[in-house]
DNA sequence: TTCTATAATGATAACCAATATCATTAAGGA
DNA sequence: TCCTTAATGATATTGGTTATCATTATAGAA
């Protein structure tokens, strides 16, 4: 199988361009980003490709990537830095996150509300004086694993925002 | 002067029904996220209070003034946690954050638009089989200052993500 | 193919935000 | 005022992330 998807060629284009090598540890850490169905902390692919390559190297590789427009950052429960192919690689989406575990998932929104945000965005970014580069929405809630059970005791327990669409909600038990 | 703001008497309120103490440290993290006009990290508001108190308690006050639910915390840029009054004392809002530095500023949606938004989320939530606690809308572009000057070599760098309207807009430079 | 210059790797140490520990101090009720 | 308990602050520790540097792999030239 010699299968290296769309999504790859394009990668290895980009670094090529940049005189960066696509080696076979960044390979990896690209297959995996691409394999997941949201964005991924350095731990969490350091565990899912079986400690394959050293976090030494994986840290490195992510970094680089980012620097070469080919994965974005954002930062998530836990204080963890997790990572995603940019947009221009899987298309422009928003996130599903769970304030209890910190799981991520990729959302698409409908073409009409899309536009709207969009529209908004740039207007803010206006108004505040800022040079609009994008914009993300992030939908908060508890996944169904943690709906059940009682948050686990983890280090930066991820307190949930509390809800509002009214100026101001009741305050939260 | 003995004016305490009435989002001050709330915070104090809620501090007595939960068995918990308004104490001076604690009035002076409130005091300062109060005036600020945006979350602020622990270091960020270490500094802009002087060193007043510690950093041992001034964490341990934002950590339990967000149990209280009185605060709620964000992860950005450098992988600080930021911390703000809850939404039940300053309103529903969302952020304008700058790519390079890192600064946050609150921003408010028209009415029309947060419905539309609130609707998606409690449809996306839905979707994904989650209990939906909240949302945030994050424009992300740079500021003023960093869109003249290039980006400080700081710690973790802040990649702008890609905008992408359109479906796979063309690379970054 | 072999050689060579240079980029990439991986083991290790260093860094820093955030947390845990614990003796001391302050707060509120009797 | 005393007394019980919560809160503080100095310090040590944790854990994700980055820097260092000797070693190895890669791409291009001969």
């Amino acid at each position: 199988m010699t299968t290296a998807s769309g999504i790859e060629q394009l990668v290895r284009a980009r670094l090529g361009e940049k005189g960066l090598r696509y080696t076979r540890g960044r390979q990896k850490v690209a297959a995996a980003l691409i394999r997941a169905d949201g964005p991924r902390s350095a731990v969490e692919l350091h565990r899912e490709m079986g400690a394959a390559l050293p976090l030494s190297s994986l840290y490195r590789s992510l970094s680089l990537l980012t620097g070469a427009g080919v994965l974005t950052l954002h930062h998530g429960a836990g204080g963890l830095t997790r990572f995603e192919m940019a947009e221009w690689l899987i298309g422009h989406h928003h996130h599903l996150v769970c304030v209890d575990c910190g799981a991520v998932d990729d959302i698409s929104l409908s073409a009409e509300l899309e536009a709207l945000i969009e529209e908004a965005a740039d207007r803010i970014a206006g108004a505040g004086g800022y040079d609009l580069t994008g914009h993300n929405l992030e939908v908060e809630g508890r996944c169904r694993a943690c709906a059940g059970t009682p948050p686990p005791p983890g280090r930066a327990k991820a307190t949930a925002a509390s809800v509002g669409t009214r100026r101001r909600p009741s305050p939260p038990p």
